[in-house]
RNA sequence: GCCUCCUUAGCUCAGUCGGUUAGAGCGGCGGACUGUUAAUCCGUAGGUCCUUGGUUCGAGCCCAAGAGGAGGCGCCA
């Protein structure tokens, strides 16, 4: 094949006057004379000035809506005042066509809805290729956030043979015969017979597994694929979705809290830096759909001023205790503007947390100490005996991005929680040999790596940051 | 799991009180133009009004069931 240039490295680095090869597809052709071509290397396209007396009109009707083409041609300052520089086409081959009759997608704006469906050409539209560019890029910032602190990455198990975890419904894993399921005398099903000759599931958080890596190697994070099987249908849950979850020795609640604000700062940070066009063009995107919606619909301010406005400003930190106190002293819920009545023991509803975020506060929210009740057996059980040393972090529009606490290191205290939440001790004696043997204060969160994205992008729907999402009713491609 | 809404041309939608031949923009196709940036201008084709059943002289419109989709809530990341 012949040698091409990527168009980011001519865009970046214009080798003016000289001969240049360039392969992509088709954006648009303007006037039978300018091509945008992308090639997916850079958010902006490359144009190509085609003199059209000089090729054949079978050659010019076949450049058409994404089709592949390979240009041939001198590199100029453009004349044009869209672009900077661009190629007079000398040679142009179709590589593959793309019937414009046939082809259902269009050089117009469509909707998240349906390029959803058409899941194996959405990445080629200006918005989905940014995405995914950025996608790339905070997935490639975390292992560099970590790695540049002496974190080591810790591969969780993706089969799990527990299902103590408690973090939601699990996907069963299984090699038996569903037409013929070997039953126990019983009359229960007779796993013994199964694959790994006991029930195991797809994980719902390597939480646990990353604490065996923080007791022996201080400082691990854990990046991978989780599954819930929960029938959730709202725009911030997938079925299958990825998690980082770093887990740290000798850190407390506080601690932890630094980390969390300091490691998302950081990955919007790469990102404005190392991914600008994209930026650019998502937050214009935002702002040309906006145009035509009400004042109050809108949001409050653009994409790449939300973004600087996280990295720039300090994260409001209260407990839950003074959360319940603000919202129950809130004008709003004094007239009953919210749905759901709080009060100290109940859990904060969306709404609740969206007041914090976006009306009281206007920046990310992290609420801490909560009460025991509504939080996981393994939380660190605070002084008054009432609350466990868990944190959350809220932000805009998403909701909560992070979810962490101080684990409980005392034995007793651990073992003791665990009964009174109905958890069945034997199926995690390891865990609690973790406390029995050389434990530790630790801690360590989970992010959801959709919804970061999500925010980073300004996508309204998490299906529109994953390539292939699943979720309830669709598993397709 | 619960609640609400939607389904009309390839796409996005309009369609009045139930009334004759189903409307627009974009896209496609044909042509004109040629330094465009969502190009522009002229012309043109394109419809199982989601499906099934019902009410009615008459249904895109009303009723019922089903299918598909979206949004909100809960669960959480």
């Amino acid at each position: 094949m012949k040698k091409r240039t990527e168009i980011s490295k001519i865009l970046s680095h214009p080798p003016l006057q000289a001969e240049v090869t360039v392969m992509g597809w088709v954006r648009a052709f303007r006037s039978n004379r300018f091509i945008a071509l992308y090639d997916g290397s850079s958010a902006k396209t490359l144009q190509i000035v085609v003199n059209f007396e000089q090729f054949d009109e079978n050659l010019l009707k076949k450049i058409s809506f994404h089709a592949c083409i390979a240009v041939t041609g001198k590199l100029v300052e453009s004349q044009g005042v869209g672009q900077t520089v661009e190629v007079l086409a000398q040679h142009i081959e179709i590589l593959g066509e793309s019937n414009p009759e046939a082809y259902s997608l269009q050089p117009k704006v469509q909707t998240m809805e349906f390029l959803r469906e058409k899941a194996h050409f959405r990445m080629r539209t200006a918005t989905f290729s940014s995405v995914f560019r950025i996608r790339h890029g905070v997935a490639y910032a975390i292992h560099k956030y970590y790695n540049d602190r002496g974190y080591y990455y810790l591969h969780s198990p993706i089969i799990t043979g527990s299902d103590a975890e408690g973090a939601g419904e699990m996907f069963r894993v299984t090699t038996l015969n569903l037409d013929h399921v070997p039953k126990t005398s019983e009359g229960t099903v007779d796993f013994s017979l199964d694959f790994f000759e006991k029930p195991t599931n797809l994980t719902v958080s390597g939480q646990l597994q990353a604490e065996i890596g923080a007791l022996a190697l201080g400082k691990v994070y854990t990046f991978g694929p989780t599954f819930r099987a929960e029938n959730s249908n709202t725009s911030r849950h997938l079925a299958e979705f990825w998690m980082i979850e770093p887990e740290v020795a000798f850190y407390d609640i506080e601690d932890n809290m630094d980390l969390a604000e300091d490691f998302v700062k950081y990955l919007i940070n790469y990102v404005l830096e190392h991914f600008p066009d994209d930026v650019a063009f998502l937050d214009q995107r935002i702002k040309d759909a906006e145009k035509n919606m009400k004042q109050e619909e809108r949001r409050p301010m653009g994409l790449l001023d939300t973004l600087r406005f996280v990295v720039d400003n300090a994260f409001e930190r209260i407990t839950y205790t003074e959360a319940i106190e603000l919202i129950l002293n809130s004008k709003e819920y004094k007239k009953g503007k919210f749905e759901f009545e709080l009060a100290w023991g109940k859990d904060l509803q969306a709404e609740h947390e969206r007041w914090l975020v976006e009306k009281c506060f206007k920046k990310p929210v992290i609420v801490r100490n909560y009460p025991k009740d509504i939080k996981a057996f393994y939380m660190r059980l605070n002084d008054d005996g009432q609350t466990v040393a868990a944190m959350d972090v809220l932000f805009p529009g998403i909701g909560e991005v992070i979810g962490g606490s101080q684990r409980e290191e005392r034995y007793d205290v651990l073992l003791q929680r665990m009964h009174e939440m109905g958890i069945d001790e034997h199926e995690l004696l390891w865990y609690l040999e973790l406390r029995k043997f050389g434990g530790c204060p630790h801690a360590g969160f989970g992010l959801g790596f959709e919804r970061m994205v999500q925010f980073i992008t300004g996508m309204g729907n998490i299906r529109d940051v994953i390539p292939f999402p699943r979720t309830p009713g669709n598993a397709a491609f």
